[in-house]
DNA sequence: CTGGCTAAACTTTTT
DNA sequence: GTTTAGCCAG
């Protein structure tokens, strides 16, 4: 049957190649590196959209990406053009294409679906972050760690080597050599360490993050589970290839070792993930894993930017010691070059961005299509105090996240520890919470549950700890009730909600203004069909913006971005401004050490640059606040310029002082403030 | 044993 | 500014 691919039409060669290839036959491995605003999604989703239409099975096709988002993304895409080309009633589609996600969230998926053939327990709950640093810090404990004469790591440096030991596939005393030298003395320690954190999250049924791909890399190399898994896919596409580990990379080749139905795409200027053991050698080395090596497409035409900015973004990268892609190229003239804009401090910083938005905003540009970007999360303070003040209304993406709020924390580890009641971690804080019960109680309770085949019936057997009165009865009552799953989900919620809220009056202070995150946690459980699904998508694809906490209905209200440049990664705004552009910012104090960490914070500018389509202001405060230094304590420090600007760049910039002068600025400081007093008196008559 | 206290150390980016 | 180890009263 012949088939309509007009919809092809609208592609430049490159991206049709990129969606035409191996269609309709057997299709070999392809490397598309896609620069930056080069119809990228645009591509990889009209590839989907074509390889259906020519009757691939949607159910069949898994989709890797970076984020749950971006996973979103491209199937709203794909249902679009498929849809329309197939004619297919909305949503139809879409719903088909079910292996859509990150690698952590679809392997947790085909654990949980292959966990009685690999000796695993379905109902293994998964611990982010912090659950895994606390259950190293109390194996740590356990081995007497904390009480060495010579200090050792911390919580969270251990578990940071530990992860990357499994990301990278590495030995641990080259990792510690080559990433952390300062704690190289303790490799036998830690060593041990590991072994029995590996074994106590065994016998907890828990899973980290790393563990996810470590456990699913595993299962590949069983031939008879490869054979099954891989079995299930006809296509395997990879967004963001760039930023993959050696466990990711090694675990794409299981599923696909001759290459077939495999594509990934990436860009290795955009490499920005190193940190979490990203290695862009997996983008550089794809083609010859295979034989005859991979078709490679590159897509150096850029849709996104204007010349002068693309200009000045290439010049750059150029500086990049090592460098593999080409030059992108835009046919979108403009006279204005992008802005390198001198502010005295913060301040002028600040009030530079807040005047700039609200002007662009009277010109017609929502501030939707305006970002504020940073290289580290807490940069924006002193902007969202500004932004609040002026009554523009943001969005954060990046840094602190609703789950990190301590009494979200606690609601959690109730239905976590209900969930599964081997979960040491979640189980010692929950126990915390009642007063009378600390460290050692909690910990002899947990022994009762660990030693017991029948956790559920030892904790209804355990005697009440002396000091714990009423509410240990409650508690008991609670859990019991929810690991019997007696109560209807998400209802489970609001039943646990009434136990831990008399608790937190005493703990918090400001007990009152945390209660409305509960009930909000409530309308987000509603949103998810089990305690299983809610627990372990909440973990693996936390709410991202700081919005996403207030509860605001902010779908359809116009709101600014606020981002980390990494948080930024593959998405575009009209006008884009870039906080703090000076050394010790980009790059970063502490990325300054090799080469290596040098060009990747070159890149991180070169990433921040590219997501403006028509305006880039680059921001350089001369003099810089600096906080958290151990030794001096807070203080001004005299900045410079990034040095991946230097004077010879000077030419791709407009040099602009700001503010242009000074007397204007006091005048509208003080007008601003009579209208404050006014505008409060009004509502005071009310 | 718990929980409140002090002194000291530490602080990027995230699935 | 925030977290953590260690000390001491109840």
């Amino acid at each position: 049957m012949p088939v309509d691919t007009a919809f092809l039409d609208a592609l430049n060669p490159e991206q049709r190649r990129a969606a035409e290839h191996g269609v309709g036959r057997e299709a070999g491995p392809m490397l598309v590196i896609a620069g930056a605003g080069s119809g990228k999604t645009n591509t990889l989703a009209h590839r989907v959209a074509n390889l259906m239409v020519n009757g691939a099975d949607p159910r069949r096709i898994l989709l890797l990406t970076f984020s749950r988002r971006a996973a979103a993304e491209m199937s709203r895409r794909v249902e679009r053009i498929a849809s329309r080309v197939l004619g297919v009633g909305s949503g139809a589609v879409s719903d088909a294409l079910t292996w859509a996600g990150t690698f952590h969230g679809i392997g947790a998926r085909l654990l949980r679906e292959h966990a009685h053939e690999i000796g695993l327990d379905p109902a293994f709950t998964i611990h982010d972050r912090e659950d895994s640093a606390d259950l190293m810090n109390l194996v740590r404990h356990e081995l007497t760690f904390s009480q060495k004469a010579t200090r050792f790591p911390t919580k969270g440096t251990c578990l940071a080597i530990y992860s990357r030991v499994v990301n990278a596939q590495g030995d641990l005393d080259d990792v510690l050599k080559s990433v952390f030298p300062w704690c190289s003395m303790c490799s036998v320690e830690l060593r041990q360490l590991f072994g029995a954190y590996v074994a106590a999250k065994q016998a907890q049924n828990v899973l980290d993050y790393d563990d996810l791909l470590l456990y699913w890399s595993g299962m590949m190399n069983e031939p008879d589970i490869a054979a099954q898994v891989s079995g299930r896919f006809d296509h395997v596409l990879v967004d963001e290839y760039q930023d993959t580990n050696s466990l990711q990379a090694a675990v794409l080749l299981a599923m696909r070792p001759d290459g077939r139905g495999l594509t990934v795409v990436g860009d290795d200027a955009q490499s920005i993930y190193s940190f979490r053991a990203a290695n862009v050698r997996n983008i550089l080395d794809f083609p010859g894993h295979f034989s005859p090596t991979a078709e490679i497409v590159t897509l150096d035409r850029n849709y996104r930017s204007t010349q002068p900015i693309l200009a000045a973004a290439n010049a750059v990268i150029e500086q990049a010691n090592e460098r593999f892609t080409k030059n992108l190229w835009s046919d979108r003239q403009s006279e204005i070059k992008p802005l390198l804009v001198t502010v005295k401090d913060e301040a002028d910083q600040v009030s530079y961005v807040a005047d700039c938005v609200l002007g662009n905003r009277e010109a017609g540009t929502p501030l939707k299509q305006q970002a504020v970007l940073f290289r580290t999360s807490s940069h924006s303070g002193p902007l969202e105090i500004e932004l609040t003040r002026r009554n523009i209304p943001f969005v954060k993406f990046g840094g602190l996240k609703f789950l990190d709020a301590a009494h979200i924390k606690d609601m959690l580890a109730i239905l976590r520890w209900a969930e599964n009641l081997r979960d040491r971690v979640a189980g010692f804080r929950v126990l915390q919470l009642l007063p009378g019960i600390g460290p050692t109680i909690a910990g002899r309770v947990l022994d009762a549950l660990d030693s017991n085949p029948n956790p559920a019936w030892a904790l209804s057997e355990v005697p009440a700890p002396p000091k714990a009165g009423q509410n240990w009865i409650g508690l008991i009552d609670l859990v019991g009730k929810l690991s019997k799953r007696e109560t209807a989900w998400p209802l489970e919620l609001a039943q646990a909600r009434h136990w831990y809220e008399p608790l937190m009056e005493g703990q918090y202070e400001d007990a009152a203004t945390r209660i409305p995150d509960i009930v909000q946690l409530e309308q987000i459980a509603a949103g998810f069909l089990s305690r299983e699904k809610f627990l372990t998508e909440l973990t693996l694809d936390p709410p991202e913006a700081t919005s996403d906490q207030a509860g605001v209905p902010l779908r359809d209200e116009d709101y600014l971005i606020l981002s980390t440049i990494h948080s930024a990664k593959g998405q575009e705004w009209k006008s884009v401004y870039v906080l703090n552009v000076v050394d010790g910012c980009i790059p970063s104090d502490l990325g300054t050490g090799s080469t290596h960490e040098l060009d990747e914070e070159r890149r991180l500018l070169y990433v921040a640059m590219t997501r403006a389509k028509d305006e880039l202001h680059l921001l350089v405060p001369q003099r810089f606040y600096v906080t958290q230094q151990t030794r001096n304590g807070d203080r001004h420090l005299y900045a410079q310029r990034t040095r991946f600007i230097p004077r010879t760049m000077k030419p791709l910039f407009e040099d602009i002082l700001w503010p242009p002068v000074a007397p204007i600025r006091a005048e509208l400081l003080s007008k601003g403030g009579v209208s404050v007093d006014l505008a409060s008196r009004m509502r005071g008559m009310w």
